[in-house]
DNA sequence: TCGTCAATCAATCACTTGATTGATAGATCG
DNA sequence: CGATCTATCAATCAAGTGATTGATTGACGA
């Protein structure tokens, strides 16, 4: 006979951590931080909130999890995409394209990452453990302006760590303004591309 | 003997309702939504909770005061501006000016601004009373890039409302940044100037 | 002066929520 | 087998937390 079925589960500690912080990131995504109970995280692991305690003891240790997690998540990703071969142009597109998938198809990601930022303002763990990541981004961005200045695929006199800001701003803002099509993300794409772009002067 | 000191104050609805959407805002600010106790606010505005309820019955309608007091406040101020007859080069130092001074002069304002449309995403009432608010600006800067594209000032092949949501999206976006100086406020500001302004173009 | 009503508060309710306790079942090892 | 450790849960606690209740106070009109 098989014992597989609706067996009452022992897993290891790391493995519920895990599991814990899944679930954790998807209740946050759905109801944000102020919805996030402790009860519900349980019962979408499918275990007994004392048992959740006992695997994460307290709240804040828990939202420390998700921000490490997530953390995680971002530099594995990043090291994945090796990318110094491609040009300024192609890699800004990727930059893009990155964006626009993470937008469209990880939409809980980037709600987390949005609620996990606002509350960095008043929270020392979670600002600590999201620094890097926006610092990461910002220097990767940057970085690629600072190439196509010197290869005169940008202009000349972009300031790469302001058109960084800029850049990310727009990308990020996107999320948060009126129009969240795919059209309108291409629009924007598109102007962000002329921002930077060395111009062919409007000759009469 | 004076009667004067410390006699218990008997206000009417409407002033209270003010106050004790000013003293939300002000917790809002300090600790968040997640953070907002109504026996807070109470305190803060120097009654009791129960006289609280009696002139904001709920919570989500406390809320939605909040909200309600912001778009209010935006909409008079927008109002008090008068910037027709300026040229859209002059109107868009307007915009760098007014956000820089919300930014540095009314931190509280922007805060509790972000933690209403972080909320916005999962609660109708919000959403409704920001979007307006929202829309307006993306209006007003997508006019300034429709006059500028008209009259020269800016390259002619901008997209007026992508360059909005860019440029809306960079002031932002700059409040969440790892650099949040005047200084590089300004390096932004010449960022965003050089992305829509006419190139001069790089003659050898 | 008396009745009515808006405004207020002390006390309390009903429920939520993070965390703890004490006990139990399974694994591991000698 | 027996000792010990890990993982688990039912039950419960203590501190909130939004909201209500019942009574009180003062202003104002009749």
């Amino acid at each position: 006979m098989t014992l597989t079925s609706s067996a009452p589960k022992r897993e290891n500690t790391d493995d519920r951590r895990r599991a814990i912080a899944s679930a954790a990131r998807q209740l946050i995504a759905e109801k944000g931080f102020e919805g996030l109970r402790t009860r519900d995280i349980a019962a979408r692991v499918g275990i007994n909130v004392a048992t959740l305690h006992y695997h994460v003891p307290t709240k804040e240790a828990l939202i420390g999890l998700v921000a490490g997690a997530m953390r995680e998540d971002f530099r594995a990703q990043s090291l994945v995409r090796p990318r110094a071969h491609l040009s300024p142009s192609e890699r800004l597109e990727h930059e893009f394209y990155d964006f626009q998938e993470m937008f469209y198809e990880q939409r809980d990601t980037l709600a987390v990452m949005s609620e996990l930022m606002e509350r960095a303002r008043r929270d020392e763990v979670i600002h600590t453990a999201m620094r890097p990541i926006l610092l990461k981004w910002h220097q990767m961005v940057a970085a690629i302006f600072v190439d196509g200045v010197a290869d005169g695929s940008f202009r000349a006199d972009l300031d790469p760590e302001a058109a960084s800001s800029m850049f990310i701003g727009a990308l990020v803002g996107f999320g948060r303004g009126p129009d969240t099509s795919p059209q309108y993300f291409e629009r924007l794409c598109a102007e962000l591309r002329r921002a930077v772009r060395v111009q062919t002067p409007t000759r009469n």
